[in-house]
DNA sequence: CATCGCGAAGCATAAATATACATCATCATG
DNA sequence: CATGATGATGTATATTTATGCTTCGCGATG
């Protein structure tokens, strides 16, 4: 293989790639085009599509933001799990008011379950405050709470 | 939070996606929707976006298949990396036959390079064979194969 | 020099996914 | 029972992504 200026550019251009999607949240590779265009990279979507697919980048359907593999800043998968068994064994529901998620439990159930809450070190999470069958967990602002009621639902809903 | 009918319908389809997703590879929200179907879940594709967006599947760029996040069949960061620095440091070039990859290499350079691809443990490598500058890597079936090309292509453009 | 091979990239378009809006079911309340 | 809230879903459509085919650049080769 001949080592042609094409392919230096492209390798540059898929470095860069990597080094603007680890940075912000890149949600379109129409979005991307632009970033990469600021930088002297000008391509269609087309070629993006095939670089995206060439680094095997992974789409989260959460939020629609492109990330690496092995790059999870969602739920570290540990933690994650414990509080998914968690959820599905304790919680009875799930609210979502403003910035405020509340999470109903059985009696006396809050208290553990609030303790998961806190291992899993969610990134968005403020704190917690835990009674006897209610937690209400304190997140950044409302956006963030809304993402993570629909987490902590999907997680409470398999019993 | 009352516990409707639909609700109980909604909890037990997105069950059934997850349990989808981990046994096989899915690459469209409608192949989704045929499988849930065989299964008695009749719903449309833009119900099964939103149970993918609330259940945060990641879609792969490589094969386009929906994952969980944490499950990361494809490549163990740490294996990974060594692999890629082999790619880049010994590969010459890859070549795609069917459900085979060829890898050629420079002279001798065949029988490390293979072994680090062993070492990867890469989902879909049923085993390689290496002679002297070729390696040749058998993999589950074509498509698979073409992914798996695509994946070491790129790594071993870095050089 | 003509021509061929090959990888990168563009163009046009197909395929896949997300979403605004409407509808329906369910339960609360006057 | 009428009315209103809320959540799930369908419909139609917009947005986003993938891809078949073509073109271009660059060296190799006759």
């Amino acid at each position: 293989m001949i080592i042609s200026f094409n392919m230096v550019m492209k390798a540059r251009r898929q470095a860069a790639v990597l080094e603007l999607v680890g940075g912000e949240d890149i949600r379109s590779q129409e979005q991307l085009r632009a970033r990469l265009r600021a930088r002297g990279h000008r391509v269609t979507q087309a070629t993006l599509s095939r670089d995206i697919r060439d680094l095997g980048l992974l789409k989260r359907s959460a939020d629609g933001a492109y990330q690496q593999p092995g790059a999870e800043p969602q739920v570290p998968p540990a933690a994650g799990a414990a509080l998914q068994k968690a959820m599905a064994e304790y919680a009875s529901g799930v609210d979502c008011v403003q910035q405020l998620v509340v999470v109903r439990t059985g009696a006396g159930l809050a208290q553990p379950l609030a303790l998961a809450i806190d291992r899993a070190k969610l990134q968005d999470v403020v704190g917690t405050l835990a009674g006897d069958d209610t937690i209400l967990v304190i997140s950044r602002d409302a956006r963030h709470a809304k993402a993570l009621a629909r987490q902590l639902e999907a997680w409470s809903q398999f019993a």
